[in-house]
DNA sequence: ATGAAAGCGCTAACAG
DNA sequence: CTGTTAGCGCTTTCAT
């Protein structure tokens, strides 16, 4: 039935002999493309089958001077949000053209240099990154070179759909106050361009309320880093009666920590993440947490590159929406003075 | 600094006629091969930096007849599993033949057709595919046409890396035998080629047990299909002490219905599930279950199709793992006589 | 060490 | 409706 193995792939030329019309007929018929009788179509397409031929859509790219692949950044895979980041943007693409070309990066922990370049010489018609961690300057630099859209992280000039950070932090902050803890710690990420919003908002929400911030960095956004700096917050004899953190994963490893010292929450540590991922759903986890709508990221993301695809010129995109504290069960009323 | 926003990025073409060479030359430069002096390099890099040159591997692909770029296709990128498939295989790729083509499954809950079209048209070297849910012909038959590596499943004369179900599912059922328990459910997922080992084995292991077993297939893989399906079994009166599930995705809903219902785990069920997600570790989750080593799975995988491609001679691989029982606090022995 | 020329598989005017 | 002719950006003999 099909072709052997490895052999040579059968090309347009071979179709266009075995029918005995040119290749140009070929070539139309496969695109639908008007001006090809019914009858020399159905030749076409029989004889592409008997050979097993398969459109190169590389080729074709090539030749029409155009790119109809879309390249995706992702720089952790193994978190939720991106894989549903992922998602998201696959429902927004049209079902045929999807050549999605990957990039993940290599570092969690750190800015990946290159990551871009294997997307550019690629040739992708355009780049759908989450999240980025270079500095804004570079990422700008990168635009240049081939659209890009930042997702989850806002940058001046380039197309960005991402959520409010300051507003989801702020809730969650103001969610801890509301319910009386005074010694908040904030956990949060290493530091890298467009990733202290939600540490500014918890900063500054709590020197409204008159209270001294206290933010410590986590290694990286692991669960494993989070169960590390957690476990020395909370050896200290003034240890917070609840914690705030960057994200759904550092705050499932303050939940480790604090479990391993004893200490159950909410009743001895009220613990807020960000995220809300399917994790923090779970009974028995019950993580509040901030929504940050990462498939609607996705979705939104998607569309905008194909906007863009289709309008160069169009304004730069900056689609910013609104997340949504979800209140469950790692948040309690402070208890009496704490000890 | 860098070229125009959209302007037709500079061709090798271009650059040789900056320095005043032939194109054949920067081609050579840029490929690190040899016969080019020392001096020409240099103008070389230097006008290519200045116009802003990126190498076009599409079209080197072409020319060289080869392909370098790798398929990946996923069956469910919101299941941890894939996730850590993609992220083995990653580290078993080299670090700049980068070039992965992703294709995620339209249909989590059944076969979709085309989903290695797109990974064909695009033209990659190879496809590393976890989960394929077609019938092994249709495997054959795709991999007939493109060297293809199966993973999580074996198929017959098809490059493999798998890991053995029917010992991690036999360990599975023996755990629970052991603990005493006597009605113990499988809840399976839909039924596909390749997918029933797991529940075979269970089915089998019960038998040799002297016991009736007793599978339920979910709609799908997901916690709610798992929530759906464990809510029924959960209302008969001759419900269940026990239930092993196909996958750890399946025993999470199972354990929402679970407790949705009243019952505690492990007191009133034992819950075994299959993939040790991150999830199955937290505390409060503890979840029994069968480690697939998915990581290792993924980096097996990744090396497997970079012999193929370098030898397409070779036999076919046939990798298959261990799988491992971790016990958690999620399974218990039976109480008394059940009520 | 360097260049000319042919070709990879396909598209796109432009002619018949 | 159908075929001819140039490319797309790059690699690769084969000369020089």
């Amino acid at each position: 039935m099909a072709p052997d193995p490895q052999h040579r792939p059968a090309t347009q030329s071979d179709v266009a002999r075995e029918v005995g019309v040119s290749r140009t007929l070929v070539s139309f018929a496969f695109r639908g493309a008007p001006g090809v009788s019914h009858e020399t179509k159905q030749a076409i397409f029989e004889a592409a089958k008997r050979l097993g031929y398969r459109p190169n859509a590389v080729a074709a790219d090539l030749a029409r001077k155009h790119r109809s692949a879309v390249g995706l950044y992702l720089l952790d895979i193994r978190n939720e949000i991106y894989a549903d980041v992922l998602s998201g943007v696959r429902t927004a693409l049209p079902q045929d053209s999807n050549r999605l070309i990957l990039s993940v990066s290599r570092s969690v922990d750190g800015v990946d240099p290159g990551a871009l370049e294997s997307l550019i010489e690629a040739r992708v018609g355009i780049i759908i990154a989450a999240t980025l961690l270079d500095s804004d300057e570079r990422v700008q630099e990168m635009a240049r070179i081939v659209p890009l859209v930042s997702v989850t992280r806002p940058v001046r000039g380039v197309d960005s759909v991402y959520s409010d950070d300051f507003a989801g932090a702020r809730a969650a902050t103001q969610h801890l106050l509301s319910l009386g803890h005074t010694r908040i710690a904030h956990l949060s990420g290493p530091v890298y361009d467009g990733h202290v919003v939600r540490r500014r908002s918890y900063e500054q929400t709590m020197r409204d309320a008159g209270l001294a911030p206290q933010t410590v960095a986590a290694e990286d956004f692991t669960p494993d880093a989070g169960q590390r700096a957690a476990a020395q917050m909370l050896n200290r004899s003034d240890r917070p009666t609840a914690i705030f953190t960057h994200n759904d994963q550092l705050a499932l490893g303050v939940r480790e920590a604090a479990y391993a010292r004893g200490l159950s929450i909410p009743e001895d540590l009220s613990l807020v993440g960000y995220d809300n991922s399917r994790t923090a759903h779970l009974h028995g986890i019950d993580l509040t947490s901030v929504d940050l709508h990462a498939v609607e990221l996705g979705r939104t993301a998607g569309t905008v590159a194909l906007e863009r695809l289709n309008n160069p010129d169009a304004p730069i995109a900056d689609e910013r929406l609104m997340p949504q504290l979800v209140v469950r069960n790692s948040t309690a009323p402070v208890r009496g003075t704490a000890g």
